[in-house]
DNA sequence: TATGAATGAGGGTTCATTCAT
DNA sequence: TATGAATGAACCCTCATTCAT
């Protein structure tokens, strides 16, 4: 067991080559989960696919649950980062044009990795506590802040008095069926225009 | 040789029994479900908590995915007897006062299944290609249920000027997710509270 | 438990009449085990064919291998009786003659029997100790009387000297053969041209 | 990136391995379907026998049915190869020799191959479809085969006219019968005396 | 006698994970 | 590090037989 020194060039260069070969087990199982879903995703489909022995595997994950969760972990730490806040100082650009900028990048995320999102949208749930554990604080931390803007936007005249609560579950529940419709067709409707249709209807409504 | 059933006091009692002993089956298959999830339960674990042996299960359903298909089914089927449209007669009651009700008749269809409807809203997706199908149906004819009444409103001068597809897409989803919301926790919220939250929402929006 | 008398109309009547219940269940079981074979025949073919209940069946019969036994000894008794001597006292029918019936006779019980038959020649075999016991002695009696017949047609000066065990072995194997061609084929051969081709050849050989 | 095996010592070793692994399965398999049956052998009985894990089974065979159909197949294949047919130019050895040859040639192989021998006569037939169809060529092979030689002996003046169709079925029978004996009893026979009595038998027929 | 619901032992197969090489 | 053979627990489903009605 002899443990190699970390700082020569050797050591760093299998290190570089260990992580390189560890994300590509990585965006292999991605796709592999994303066509067959969690549950009919054998390990041997994506040694198969990923080209790999079968304890090689075990060499970079713990587990298939640890594989799939890296994965979850990942998407949502990718989406989270699309949400931004308005900026209200002076300056600033128009409110609605920060807002439609979010929601486009969201959708455009959500595009990006359509795999994924299939899978976190569709099967994530329900697998395993850890999962779960993760997916109710992802969407309880934008349900937070969805809260908090409202709040904001209340202080400052900008919306009116609402049920922050609910609301804010409304307009994340819209916002995420939206995206649920999107991974799950492959027709590619234009972002923008989702965009600014949900935004008018989450800021205005549906009454004449 | 009259070995087929009459409709006799005799076979009539038989075949009640026979109904009964299915439904009992199904309820407990309906917690055990609700409790576990799909994957994690056992043929076992609903026999076991039935009080059945092994044989009898299959006596009454074809097989596990058979058994948590009819009560999806069951679900969807009570689930969209609860959503009616609006009354726009002459004397009938005002408009929103029929959607409160409305919402809070499916508020409350799904806290009477909450088992059930945690299973439909967490598990139900991916599993098979028949529920999904299933549900996607589901989902569809609600979502066009959605679009006829806006176009409807639309044109009584109600609604205001909307991309429709979009906008039942939103509703629907802002509904759904604050289902999935009330049924996952145990705290049970008023269902009218919600039902006016949730309509006020969706009516006017969030902007001042 | 009243055991009623054996002696009255009535008992007699019921006893004919279990007779001839259990004669229909013996006769659809023969068609269903020639239709599907022993091992792919469930009981529930039977008593679906047979039209009755599943505990009925068990009033006839003791088990699935139970009637399949009585098939196999039902046919068993039918082809051992086909088998005759040869009469050679002075006034009888030509030696030949005879044979050709005999055997003729065999082709036809068989083609009247072609279901259970079929079973006897292809699965009968290795299923139960006690089929398998039944089967051994039903082909050493024939052999042995096929010995007995050599050694008579010895001693009269019409038969030549041959290994008369091993001939009899072979005698009935060319015919053994010959009817499980038979059977497996639907076409119809005429009994009687082949009766005689396989006398002419057990008796005098192929060579010119 | 070389993870294809490559023809080293290695690999090579691991395949030869492999190969002896596979086949030790098969022999023991071949045991077991021959003490049991086929029906009465469970994957348990081989898996037992050969002191390998469950699992193991399948990494050699694909099911139960699989590996018989591998025995059956190894053995008709045997089998026939020992069918020759008879050298008939000038300087070749005693036609008589020669079949004599052939058929102790067979009586030694099945002899040699009790256990396959003995299932393949009496368990192999009505199993499965495949296994049927393997059989039904096979012997239709040795009819025709047979049939040819017929004509063949017929056209050198060696044979008489005989029925070819029929006659061939009788040969075939005859010589099946006495290997099915020959297999059943343990008592081993001198193949030789066997060859030479069924020979005369074909031969020259029983007649004085 | 007739029924058919209930039983439960039994068996084939899968697949995540381990480990010797 | 890489390999892939080996493992064995787990699980669904079948079906001959029993038994209460």
């Amino acid at each position: 067991m002899t443990t190699t020194p970390r700082v020569d060039g050797r050591s760093l260069r299998a290190e570089a080559q260990r992580e390189s070969r560890r994300a590509e087990i990585l965006r292999t199982a991605e796709n592999v989960f994303a066509a067959k879903g969690y549950h009919s995703t054998r390990i041997s489909d994506i040694i198969d696919a990923a080209g790999i022995a079968r304890g090689t595997f075990y060499l970079y994950f713990e587990s298939k649950s640890a594989i799939f969760l890296e994965l979850i972990e990942e998407l949502t730490v990718e989406l989270r980062s699309t949400v931004v806040g308005v900026d209200t100082s002076p300056g600033a650009a128009p409110m609605q044009d920060q807002l439609v900028d979010t929601i486009s990048r969201i959708v455009r995320a959500v595009t990006d990795h359509k795999a994924l999102t299939r899978i976190l949208l569709r099967e994530a749930v329900g697998l395993d506590a850890d999962v779960d554990a993760k997916l109710t604080e992802f969407y309880r931390n934008i349900h937070d802040f969805i809260v908090y803007s409202l709040e904001n936007g209340k202080r400052l005249g900008l919306v009116r008095d609402v049920d922050t609560d609910v609301v804010a579950s409304c307009i994340l529940g819209s916002i995420k069926y939206l995206l649920e419709e999107q991974v799950m067709r492959d027709a590619d409707t234009d972002p923008d225009r989702i965009g600014r249709a949900v935004l008018d209807y989450n800021l205005r409504g549906v009454l004449a």
